[in-house]
DNA sequence: CTGTTAGCGCATTCAT
DNA sequence: ATGAATGCGCTAACAG
């Protein structure tokens, strides 16, 4: 039977109300109560009961992340910054395993909001997420992050997709790559969406057009499928370009399976620049998203428009490419048995 | 202004105690009203206050999972178990990163039982941690995983650390290696010193005697800082032992820095059969623990205690030794510059 | 089977 | 500066 705020009241030989006060740090309370209620509460070892006051504040100083699949190492580093920030700023954090299931998502929020948490980070959005534009119409507060859902009216946090993606163009451009694919993820996946406009753009620009492929998922497994159909095609791309990091490190299984050299044969590019992109044999060349940073901005996003009602905000930072030792110069035979320009058009 | 339980009970002509039946499935409802309650419910749209309810049940429905990394990926593997099986038995899940601060934990609990929270899942603890002992004989509803105390009268759910390191030992033994190494993490963590004496144990029954080697944290990093020590002494070492998959991939990075092919010159055999290891270059052999039925056993040994007050349990699983590339036979000189047995002993 | 009455532990008016 | 009273939204006896 734990100890109450009234069992102090009584033993300090005062009112739950001044307690209470104590309690909140109240500056009208005189000094000398305030201390005889600080050292009964030592003494006792009162620890206010949470759900109480929240039941009245209706704030509970818990926030929750929703992610596809925590054991994926992006989505690990978010959590890493998610939680980190938020406990910085007085949160716990719930994090919920949705995978890519649509109603998962919307049983877990619907479970969240009666639970009282005071507000919600999905890392799960879909494209055209209908959960996520109605929350926003009626102004719950939530944070978007990594997947954007353009019709939404709620807080984001973001990388330039395009610009991160152009990047990746235009490094294994100079490096004398022709023949260029991307792996993209499936299409529900804003992001994802995005990364291929920009890479198409920057590859068109140079006067290609690339080789497109859209994985059946978003892990090694699917990188591994999806580069198998497409190192199997004649001409063969010579700069492979993916949308995250373990669909490069499928391709780098896949390659490696069919005794081509990275990236003396083959050169990938990743996304993301988790951890798993330095420790892959070899070490992948990736654009780098700054991920910890993002997950410390959305919780900021969430909890300012918490305490202050700030309006939907849109924060979009900036990745950059980081070179690893999965891509090299092309070969000089790649380009030589081909005519330089509109390798794979009609 | 959301509607409360009192404005349903109003709008179906009932009293407020038997919506709570028909929200608790009480038998005790005839159906018609029932039928009629719910209605209402879905009409109005209405969701319950769990956090009202959770101040008279004693039950939030939430669960805590201590670790000390989140973007450790064998705690982030953990941690999909444990929410994926908090999840099935109506659960959900907050994770704290704690690092390596005994006060981040206390504080940790502290809130986390301030708001209620039904159970705590430790990933965390050190091998004497007064706080669980000391929860442990309070009562409170606790589950230690990956690291014990042996001092706690508390649920735990283990690998069998002994038995894994002997696996690695045998198996560097078979390849012919004379020369054992092993990295350890800090003495902080039971399983680490499990680890050190199974492997010791194993080689000292082949007549040898191991060089053991303490690394400074868990990461990568530290892997790589002890390694550069150990791979400096004279006669190196031909097969090394690391407590965990980083520590493991800490040292390909240093060998390949020296210059060293592995599994040619040397062999590495981590501990925990992470997706980092698959990823690593070349592939870990690893001892594999089973850690998302780990992290599921947890919830299950935490939530029986909870639910039929079940007394502290305690389960060892069993342990695997997956053979990747990174460990293959002692060259043929390295045996012969030196004596067959106690190679390093004086 | 159903309604009435009390709280759960705290915050928050309103008095004083 | 402090205390008394009221209610947050719900569950749990106890009656009937």
């Amino acid at each position: 039977m734990p100890i109450t705020i009234y069992d102090v009241a009584r033993e300090a030989g005062v009112s739950l109300a001044t307690v209470s006060r104590v309690l909140n740090n109240s500056p009208h309370v005189k000094e000398s109560t305030r201390l005889r209620v600080q050292e009964t509460i030592e003494r006792l070892g009162y620890e206010p009961n949470l759900l109480a006051s929240a039941l009245m504040t209706k704030r509970t100083g818990m926030l929750a992340l929703l992610v596809p699949d925590i054991s994926n190492p992006f989505f690990s580093e978010v959590a890493w910054g998610v939680e980190d920030a938020a406990a910085k700023l007085g949160y716990n954090c719930v994090i919920c395993n949705v995978g890519d299931d649509t109603r998962k998502q919307a049983a877990y929020t619907s479970v969240l909001r009666r639970k009282g948490i005071d507000g919600i980070i999905f890392a799960t959005a879909a494209h055209d997420d209908r959960l996520v534009v109605n929350l926003g119409k009626r102004g719950y507060p939530i944070t978007l992050m990594a997947r954007d859902v353009p019709a939404a009216a709620v807080n984001r946090v973001l990388v330039d997709d395009r610009f991160g993606a152009a990047l990746a163009a235009r490094h294994l451009l100079e490096l004398g790559h022709r023949r260029l694919a991307m792996i993209s993820e499936p299409a529900r996946i804003h992001s994802s969406r995005e990364r291929s406009r920009g890479f198409t753009a920057a590859v068109r620009a140079a006067g290609l057009e690339p080789v497109m492929v859209q994985a059946d998922g978003s892990d090694i497994g699917a990188g591994y499928r999806a580069s198998r159909e497409l190192l199997a095609k004649a001409p063969r791309p010579t700069g492979i370009f993916c949308a995250n990091d373990l669909l490069a490190i499928g391709v780098l299984q896949a390659a490696a399976e069919a005794g081509l050299k990275v990236p003396g044969d083959l050169s990938v590019v990743g996304f993301d620049g988790t951890t798993l992109a330095q420790v892959a044999s070899p070490p992948l060349t990736t654009v780098v998203q700054p991920i910890r940073q993002m997950g410390q901005t959305a919780v900021q996003l969430l909890v300012d428009s918490l305490q202050n009602g700030t309006s939907p905000r849109r924060v979009v930072l900036e990745p950059s490419l980081k070179r690893g030792a999965s891509s090299g110069p092309a070969s000089g035979d790649a380009g030589a048995r081909l005519p330089r320009d509109r390798v794979f058009a009609p």
